[in-house]
DNA sequence: CAGTGGTCTAGACCACGGG
DNA sequence: CCGTGGTCTAGACCACTGG
């Protein structure tokens, strides 16, 4: 038997209409759907957001409510540690915003993780990142400044970290732990990533080398799991 | 500066009142904050229902508003693939109820993933879990009945799938293959997990082997990020 | 400017759970 | 039984976006 709620009995409705809508089509308005099912508004309302909860439409204020599709991102052994590269493997457009690069000292937990000693100094890294126009991902990267002087000269205008790090300072970055649960970030990080609203979203913590060599990069990277359908997996190996 | 909306207010500074409530405390009831913050109910309830977005209180219909703490659950190569273990790691109980216990033929996919012959049979096991009283996930494997003769029989009132391998078959089930990702569960297992609402919750798929031998099982448990604190983690090999 | 979604009011009735 | 949260109405005003 079905809901015998009205406004889960409308989303049940939309949500079969809503599969053979494409990706970026318009869904009718709160107004029209009111009218459509002699509903009130918030009744018509509590349908679209059930809508959204179900990762089945996206909500624009001012604009509308249109089909969402979700972009595939694997996260595996196979694939390099690259946002850019990853959504792009998925066959979409990633961009990148880059929101702060300075120096400071590090604190305890990063001193570990990057086997520094006490006292030393990193370059903390902020960046946005988008998809297809939308913000998809925050994350923030500390790296020891010891070998990477000038980073924030070398970075400019590049989209990719892991690029710099290659093309200007001779490194190739591969993971050498990741870890990955699911957290309402920060307020000050919700700002960039969805614009206030604090729901629970991917945190992923990788710690990366130099191929064969030291620690160069503590991420923190918080990925939104309305846009990016993020896959993270391993296999055991083929002895 | 802080938010404009009322709602939002009002979930900021019952957020940090929260923060010194033990686990399991009621919260102030819709009416009761209505009255404290002088609006209507509905916004009183908008404010709840933010903080049940945090993930900071459970709300029970007929009974309260409760403050939450999330169980932490690792998953990764150093613990076992067992749901009962991995609870108890972080000093939780554990229950486990049996919902279906079945014979039907592999469909193509549980073929490919447990290397069986085309018209294989294969046992089908459905189990909720819960954690402290409340449920926290949904379990469906699937394993080969040939050298399973009797499954139902064997298991019984058995909690543990795993232990009765290992104690009526003699297998000791390791992981094969593991992959995490978060989805919006279908309407039938929405029901036994979360009573009926479709949020996002994390899907976990493992195809495991016994020690050294074939492959056993192809699980996939819905577990719900706002009852457990899932963690994936992997770690390159130390050579 | 018109249309969208976001917030809010002041009520109402219902479903549920516990005493 | 009462209090809880769940649903719903019929309006209102606002913030935002686009043409």
């Amino acid at each position: 038997m079905t809901s015998t709620q009205r406004y889960l009995e409308m989303a049940d409705i939309l949500e079969a209409e809503l599969a053979h809508v494409p990706v970026g089509a318009q869904v009718p308005s709160e107004h029209v759907l009111a009218e459509r099912f002699h509903v009130s508004r918030p009744a018509a309302r509590a349908a679209l957001q059930e809508l959204e909860r179900r990762l089945l439409v996206r909500r624009v204020q001012g604009v509308g409510t249109f089909r969402r599709g979700r972009v595939e991102y694997v996260i595996s052994a196979h694939f390099p540690p690259s946002f850019s590269e990853t959504v792009r493997l998925a066959g979409a457009e990633p961009a990148s915003r880059l929101v702060s690069c300075g120096v400071r000292r590090a604190v305890e937990q990063e001193r570990a993780r990057l086997q520094l000693q006490p006292g030393a100094a990193v370059w903390t890294v902020e960046r946005v990142f988008s998809v297809n126009g939308e913000v998809a991902a925050y994350a923030t990267s500390v790296l020891p400044r010891r070998p990477l002087l000038n980073l924030d000269r070398e970075l400019g205008d590049e989209v990719s970290l892991h690029r710099v790090l290659r093309r200007r300072y001779g490194l190739t970055v591969v993971r050498a732990r990741y870890r990955i649960s699911l957290d309402v970030p920060p307020q000050g990080i919700a700002e960039h990533l969805t614009g206030g609203s604090r729901g629970p979203v991917w945190l992923a913590e990788s710690v990366n080398r130099a191929a064969g060599g030291p620690y160069v990069e503590y991420a923190r990277t918080y990925l939104r799991p309305d846009v990016l359908d993020v896959t993270f997996e391993i296999e055991e190996e083929t002895h």
